[in-house]
RNA sequence: GCGCCCGUAGUUCAAUGGAUAGAACACCAGACUUCUAAUCUGGUUAUCUAGGUCCGAUUCCUAGCGGGCGCACCA
């Protein structure tokens, strides 16, 4: 239930039988932009044309025949005002803690690929972005109501493995006997390790060519050795997506996708879909205004659409998807579209779409697996889980390890997940390590004490909860009923927030909640000697830790108990 | 050359075509005998340029400038 959307029609509706007409619709409200002016605003620039009168007259007009209990209207040049009354604030709490909210996807099926890492190479800042955002995308998709599976496409076939593996016969970088996860990590600094030998040693690009030739035999020992490699990083994924508990339904690796792929080449060559040209088989979409897409080299070697066309087949033919979503970097976006098209030519008409992020740079500028200017996962959950771990030492000289190392986890993860959902897709993250570890500003430490400081207050306020759900006692601060303004929200941002595909704004929302609470916890006595307003506070606080929390679950983060 | 994205405060980012362009960081000055100071309060600073549409443009259109990224055998 949208109830800001309820308050909108039902603003509406009030107008227009004034008006005696059918013109204002909800979506023609605003937020004031100053809580003094109100909650709602209606510009009437349009509607007086229409009328044929002056904005500033009509707004009188209106307010001075308004004349409804539950919201007052206020005349304010070219715009009417509304404000809730505080009898209302009530009615919003009570709407959240039934916790029903709209479904609009039910009965729809949506897949969405992320995490689309590469086997054999380092796990890095990109990925974090990727994962974190896809994983977002997911949850919205979910709170709309749809059945949503998320799915991992991992690259574990390209000449990159050859590399790495070349790197390691030739023993450029020790490997340890360590868990395999330490291995998957490893890996990385081989792939580095080979790109920078390859420039020196002439021999080499030849060995990495009889490698890649060796593992696409699938026989012999540069196959087991691929096959035992792959496994380490595979096993660094799943305990990478373990520590930020990230779940996937089902995972596709592309080299279990070439065969199909090729057969499916076959298929559409047949079919005219794709044609042979200067010796490589094409997609032509110059008449869609798409260029060429090159599927097969000329000398007959697979290149990714091979996998990718036959992976879709794939997933169409498991799921009856209604939408069919992939996350991968911007710059892949001709790609897509290029993909698209031959998949609708082929006559998939399910919804099909690329959703973009810009990459992650560093200060250093742009990052790069093959030059190494990375910041690997590993390294920055590591520094970051430090400075959680001693800051929390410090401050809480009584918490036994387990605790120190749960909380610790928590922010690591909420902090890393933050950062990268924080900005807008479309915007290029320059990431700066140092700005990361801050825990004041617009992070997720900001939001998370929010969540403990109404946690410890609660607990000390003495009362049940089913006590402070049927508190009775009046709310009427302005800052409560700004506070509970702002909660009415939530519903509407994460509509928004999944129809632009933007888990920012959600971001934005959250920070702005936890920014009124700091505000009313500093200004307003809560733990009060009249009973009744106590708890009428307290189920305040809690509604704003439902929202708090719910809305962090949005972006895959978890809130600590203490902090 | 063609296409896509981005140009907002010293820096990093906001602003479904609406009221005085908001935050955060940094800098300066303050607030814990009282619910967690990982907090709060106050102070200084900005829409790349030129046109156009509109009652109204950071937002939409055109041209230019600056940066990034794509565009036939990388993934």
């Amino acid at each position: 239930m949208n109830i800001w959307k309820q308050v909108k029609q039902q603003l509406a509706a009030e107008l227009n039988q004034q008006l005696e007409k059918d013109i204002i619709k909800p979506g023609d409200f605003i937020l004031t932009p100053d809580a003094s002016l109100g909650d709602l605003a209606l510009p009437l620039f349009v509607l007086a044309k229409d009328l044929q009168t002056s904005p500033a007259k009509l707004a009188i007009d209106l307010a001075a025949n308004w004349n409804s209990d539950w919201c007052q209207a206020e005349a304010a040049g070219a715009y009417l005002n509304f404000r809730l009354s505080t009898e209302w604030n009530k009615e919003v709490l009570a709407n959240i803690e039934t916790g029903e909210n709209e479904r609009i996807g039910e009965g729809q099926e949506v897949m969405i690929e992320y995490s689309n890492a590469n086997t054999h190479k380092e796990y890095h800042l990109g990925h974090l972005r990727n994962i974190s955002y896809g994983d977002a995308m997911g949850r919205l998709y979910r709170a709309a109501g749809f059945k949503v599976w998320p799915v991992s496409y991992i690259n574990d076939f390209g000449i990159h493995v050859a590399k790495t593996i070349w790197a390691l016969k030739r023993g450029f970088v020790p490997m340890t006997e360590d868990a395999s996860a330490d291995k998957g990590f490893l890996l990385g600094q081989a792939y580095v390790e080979a790109v920078k030998q390859l420039e020196i040693l002439p021999e080499g690009p030849a060995e990495v060519s009889q490698i890649m030739q060796n593992i696409e035999a699938r026989t012999g020992e540069d196959y087991d050795l691929w096959t035992t490699t792959r496994q380490w990083s595979l096993d660094y994924f799943a305990s990478i997506y373990q520590e930020l508990k990230i779940e996937f339904a089902e995972h596709y690796y592309e080299s279990e996708y070439i065969e199909a792929g090729r057969a499916l080449v076959d298929e559409l060559l047949k079919k005219g879909i794709l044609r042979e040209s200067q010796g490589a088989i094409i997609a032509d979409l110059e008449e869609y205004g798409l260029g060429v897409l090159v599927v097969l080299r000329a000398d007959g070697t697979a290149l990714y659409p091979v996998a990718d066309l036959a992976l879709a087949q794939e997933k169409f033919r498991r799921h009856e998807l209604t939408k069919s979503l992939y996350v991968v970097d911007v710059r892949q976006s001709l790609y897509f579209k290029q993909l698209f098209k031959v998949l609708e030519l082929m006559g998939y008409r399910a919804e099909m779409a690329h959703l973009p992020y810009d990459f992650v740079k560093l200060p250093s500028g742009m990052m790069s697996s093959r030059t190494g200017n990375t910041i690997s996962y590993r390294d920055l959950y590591l520094k970051v889980f430090e400075k959680f771990k001693n800051e929390i030492a410090d401050r809480h000289v009584d918490w036994d390890e387990d605790q120190m190392i749960e909380t610790a986890r928590i922010l690591t993860v909420a902090t890393l997940k933050f950062e990268m959902l924080k900005v807008g897709a479309d915007k290029v993250i320059c990431f700066d390590v140092d700005e990361a570890l801050r825990f004041d500003g617009f992070t997720a430490s900001y939001l998370e004490y929010v969540a403990a400081r109404i946690n410890s207050v609660l607990s000390k306020s003495g009362l049940e909860t089913s006590a402070i759900l049927s508190a009775g006692g009046d709310l009427s601060q302005a800052l409560e009923s700004r506070l509970v303004a702002k909660l009415a929200q939530f519903e509407e941002k994460i509509e928004q927030s999944a129809q632009a595909a933007n888990p920012s704004e959600l971001a934005k929302y959250l920070y702005e909640l936890a920014q009124l609470f700091n505000d009313y916890y500093q200004t307003v006595p809560l733990l009060v000697d009249d009973s009744g307003l106590r708890a009428v506070r307290m189920r305040l606080l809690l509604n704003i830790r439902t929202i708090l929390q719910n809305g962090l679950e949005l972006l895959g983060i978890e809130i600590v108990r203490q902090m």
